[in-house]
DNA sequence: AACTATTAATAAAA
DNA sequence: TTTTTATTAATAGTT
């Protein structure tokens, strides 16, 4: 799509290939919300560069959620621990030396102890700032996982709702229908126009939620 | 991109919509699939349409693979693939494989973040929408307890700095009199004009930190 | 499903 | 990475 077309193959001059990973990247994720916004679907994508980098993007829920309904779709396979942090990007355990990851995490372990000992004295026992500080990410993290939740709460009951009004449209259409058939032939205006309230196309009763409640 | 460009925005029109999300969705897979051939990336994308159909495509191995390899990348702690923790006690670290430690130092970890939680919400494990909604504003205050704790030490640390500070300077004056006691009745500029680094008031230690720090 | 008139994406270069 | 520009590719509206 520029100056020149190319071959569907890898690109083998590595400063091109990035390059046109970085630009087809945006690309991608770009086209991605295009399609979310304009046909009401929900899309996960993970995009893992050849250096095993990962890009993400979930257009709705979470994550996590997105992977709990694949699952749920595809055949149940098993369950997924529910509700990660995908903008944690600590990129720690991928690609780390076992004895160093070991280390680290026994480190962790021992502050996560010192900060049960803090909050269950209601903060008064002695931290140093680091440890506070990794404390403190924790319980961020744990914010996060349960907006994640509270999200595919509110999405699961979105949908419900947008179900029922599908419904219920159906079957106010299905008496409309009924009503013209048996009076539409005396035409009286009085009884045609009226306006079946559920019907009322101006109440899209999911979709009134704004969008600011994705965020968090 | 054609006759006409489109709001961005949920096209209301269904048979529109339904058109639409056939042939974005084709472009968005074929995207995909060029950006793995061309980059050597590997890419995964699930959409669930409108009516909750899964569309997928998984570029190289199988999506399970992508979603294991995703919750490496991401997550960090909670671990998905459960090997059910093998040795149960973290008392034999010696003789133990290192990745078998691994996971069981993150489930070590996992226990304890549940205990964090247990101790924020009084102990119950619901996951109702008001009882998240009680157990993330729990979180908050104790975020807001190690903020307090992590400000109470930088203003320790900021007093003692202060204190410091004014030692030096009376340290500084006891020096400079015995200067200008032994050598001032000679009255040679060279000397009485040199700048003594410690009571130069333009170094202000503990006080040049940014006020931003304060605000949590 | 096809067909185009247009818009959008992007390859190459900087 | 980002910007620019010349082209190709995707697709909105129509048949």
């Amino acid at each position: 799509m520029a100056r020149g077309k190319i071959q569907m193959k890898r690109i083998e001059n590595p400063v091109h290939r990035q390059v046109t990973f970085c630009k087809r990247r945006t690309g991608l994720l770009k086209k991605a919300k295009e399609l979310s916004v304009l046909c009401d679907a929900e899309i996960g994508i993970f995009i893992f560069s050849a250096h095993g980098k990962l890009y993400e993007l979930a257009t709705k829920g979470t994550m996590p959620g997105l992977i709990e309904r694949y699952m749920k779709c595809s055949g149940g396979i098993g369950e997924v621990s529910t509700h990660q942090h995908p903008k944690d990007k600590q990129q720690v355990n991928y690609n780390m030396d076992p004895k160093e990851e070991i280390t680290m995490l026994k480190h962790e372990i021992e502050i996560l102890q010192k900060g049960l000992r803090f909050i269950s004295e209601g903060g008064s026992g002695a931290m140093a700032l680091d440890e506070l500080n990794v404390l403190e990410k924790h319980l961020e993290t744990m914010i996060y996982h349960i907006r994640s939740a509270k999200m595919d709460i509110m999405f699961q009951e979105i949908q419900l709702l947008k179900n029922k009004e599908g419904i219920l449209q159906a079957a106010n259409k299905h008496l409309q229908e009924k009503i013209d058939e048996h009076y539409g032939i005396f035409d009286i205006p009085m009884l045609t126009n009226i306006q079946y309230p559920l019907t009322n196309n101006n109440i899209q009763y999911p979709l009134a939620i704004p969008n600011e409640i994705y965020q968090f």
